[in-house]
DNA sequence: GTCTATAAAAAGATAGAC
DNA sequence: GTCTATCTTTTTATAGAC
């Protein structure tokens, strides 16, 4: 079988979920094999190191990232609102993938810390292509950070200020293309 | 002496340099000591678990942010363009003492998520106090957000594509009152 | 492939000397 | 106040049975 066994699969997404829900340090060899149902062995396994986990994450985040730049550069709303209509959405895939990547180059996993660095370079080419200004391009990445930061801090502020407020900010970003 | 003592004070700024620079995780107690240039024991005379460390990061923080509180519903400048202008000012004490507080509530502990939620809560305030509309408070707080999301991550992306074009973003804040 | 048992190192914390 | 020595628990990793 070419499909990778589903044990490895399951090993990869508690450790994935650990990182998001209890961070770095919470996310041990022990808890990622207790909350993938399997043995300490049989998480080493599939992967011989702690370090192997981490580099399984960021390949999987890879795939994910891959998608979703094609999707940004495709959608018909533009690739500003798609932008930070995703950033604001919680809970998909590519999101957790995302904060299981931030965790890790937080804790000083330099291939982590390269991965985020080149996929916000990715996103700022295609916005920056869309608005055609530099600083708009700029205000546009960092109103989706400053939104995925907050959703990414659970009990964070946003919960009780900003919810349901959502759509109203989406309406202002194709507003800010006229702005200068 | 009413003061704290230095060694004490050395303790804390080097527990916050290590979770600034390198992660929770590597905030160990042995490694906080060696940078502070006392022992184990040393350390822990002056705070007596983990625990006590990480109280004393979030008082020390709650007198940095009383300041900034201040000096932001003073400033001519206004307070929006105050809270994104020293979002960008990595370095300073505040900044340090935010980003470890953040660091503590990435790895659980609950009374950082929970001062965090209160200065933003605070920040928020102001900034609508200024503007007068929430969506645009909104706006101002997720530009401010990213803005820090980016210098709070070492070896980011900002520091390639956004270095010296802070200005420009400056500049463009008091427009965002003009939208809508 | 998955498990149990166990080793080796690191981390948090205590006790007591100075 | 600060240090060294020591203890306990946790964490990573290995070995080998099934």
């Amino acid at each position: 079988m070419a499909r990778p066994p589903a044990a490895r699969s399951k090993c990869l997404d508690a450790y994935i979920s650990l990182l998001c829900e209890e961070g770095e340090r919470a996310a041990t060899l022990e808890a990622t094999a207790s909350r993938a149902g399997v043995s300490k062995g049989g998480l080493l396994y599939h992967f011989a190191s702690k370090e192997a986990l981490a580099v399984g994450v960021i390949e999987s985040t890879e795939e994910h990232v891959q998608l979703d730049l094609t999707r940004m550069s495709e959608v018909p709303e533009g690739a500003s609102v798609y932008y930070v209509r995703t950033s604001a959405e919680v809970d998909t895939e590519l999101d957790r993938h995302l904060v299981a990547v931030q965790r890790l180059a937080q804790a000083g996993v330099i291939s982590a810390s390269e991965m985020l660095k080149d996929v916000h370079s990715r996103w700022f080419q295609l916005i920056l292509d869309e608005v055609g200004d530099q600083s708009i391009a700029h205000l546009v990445i960092l109103i989706g950070e400053g939104l995925y930061a907050h959703l990414a801090t659970p009990g964070s502020w946003y919960q009780s200020t900003f919810d349901g407020r959502l759509q109203e900010l989406l309406d202002l970003v194709p507003q800010l293309k006229k702005l200068k």
